[in-house]
DNA sequence: GTGACCACCTGGCCGC
DNA sequence: TGCGGCCAGGTGGTCA
């Protein structure tokens, strides 16, 4: 599933071999992936557009256009893959690009989850789900007081809390749990009660643990793999999530699984009392 | 404003 | 073996 680490892998390849190229047309094959336009101007409006750039903000591609941003969530299975036109279109192709060396670029999303969305560039900020997005883990902004600010009256569990984009992008749920781990925080811990020791260990271990996930080319875990096809290794590193049939790396109790608002949380009851 | 719940989807897995 | 049901999970919408 991509978080932050998978979608910095794609948009590194994606930006190696798109730079330059024009869109010549599109083929969409499944509708609802466009989720801003319709599709009518979804394809009015992108054709001819040059590829300059591909960036990141949060878990969203952003392919920089000449007078767009194509805005990309990959949700959970969301994958990009060049083909050529003589390539058969697999079943879970939804949007096929056309560009101007002949080359064409594939969505392949199996779950259908994925969410495209192209705005102007001066509307970027007012128009499309960056406007509502919180701080990069690396913005010089993420500061202690930043979250306790932002965790004060949230009743919620932090681990629900960690995973709300407009605090901190990019922590989706298993690196939530691997963070919650280092921090020795029990993920069921109400957010408004979180110190400021802990949000202190919060932002250094989510820096911490989503750089060592970029390095290794972000996590496979069931189906994910990027643009070339290559499955990321930082599986081999988790430490709690998905362990629930092992045991704690550090006191050796037995891993736990619960869910955390509606999600499968995995953490060591020993060790995360906090 | 906040929080709970559901829909979106399909494939893998498990129990019967 | 085949079938049904549950689970996985990011996000947006709805409702209380």
């Amino acid at each position: 599933m991509p978080e932050l680490p998978e979608v910095e892998t794609v948009k590194e390849s994606l930006k190696l071999r798109l730079a330059k190229k024009k869109i010549v047309d599109v083929n969409i094959l499944y509708d609802n992936i466009i989720a801003y336009p319709d599709k009518e101007e979804f394809l009015l409006q992108i054709k001819n557009q040059t590829i300059n750039d591909v960036k990141r903000r949060g878990k969203f591609l952003l392919f920089d256009l000449n007078d767009y941003y194509l805005l990309s969530h990959l949700r959970m299975e969301g994958k990009y893959f060049f083909k050529t036109k003589d390539d058969e279109i697999l079943k879970h192709e939804h949007i096929i690009f056309d560009l101007d060396d002949g080359e064409e670029l594939r969505y392949h999303d199996t779950r259908k989850f994925g969410k495209m969305y192209l705005i102007k560039k001066e509307d970027i900020n007012s128009i499309g789900p960056l406007k509502d997005l919180g701080l990069e883990p690396w913005d010089k902004n993420l500061t202690s007081g930043y979250l306790r600010e932002k965790y004060a009256k949230k009743k919620l569990p932090i681990k629900s809390v960690l995973l709300d984009q407009s605090i901190i992008v990019g922590i989706g749920n298993i690196y939530a749990d691997e963070i919650l781990f280092l921090c020795k925080i029990n993920p069921l811990k109400e957010a408004q009660l979180i110190t400021d020791k802990e949000c202190e260990l919060i932002i250094k271990y989510t820096k911490e643990v989503l750089e060592r996930a970029i390095k290794k080319g972000g996590t496979t875990i069931r189906t994910y793999s990027s643009v070339d096809g290559v499955h990321g290794l930082f599986q081999e590193e988790l430490l709690v999530h998905g362990k629930d049939k092992g045991n704690c790396p550090e006191c050796k109790e037995k891993i736990i699984k619960n869910r955390v608002g509606g999600r499968g949380t995995y953490y060591c009851p020993h060790c995360q009392k906090g």
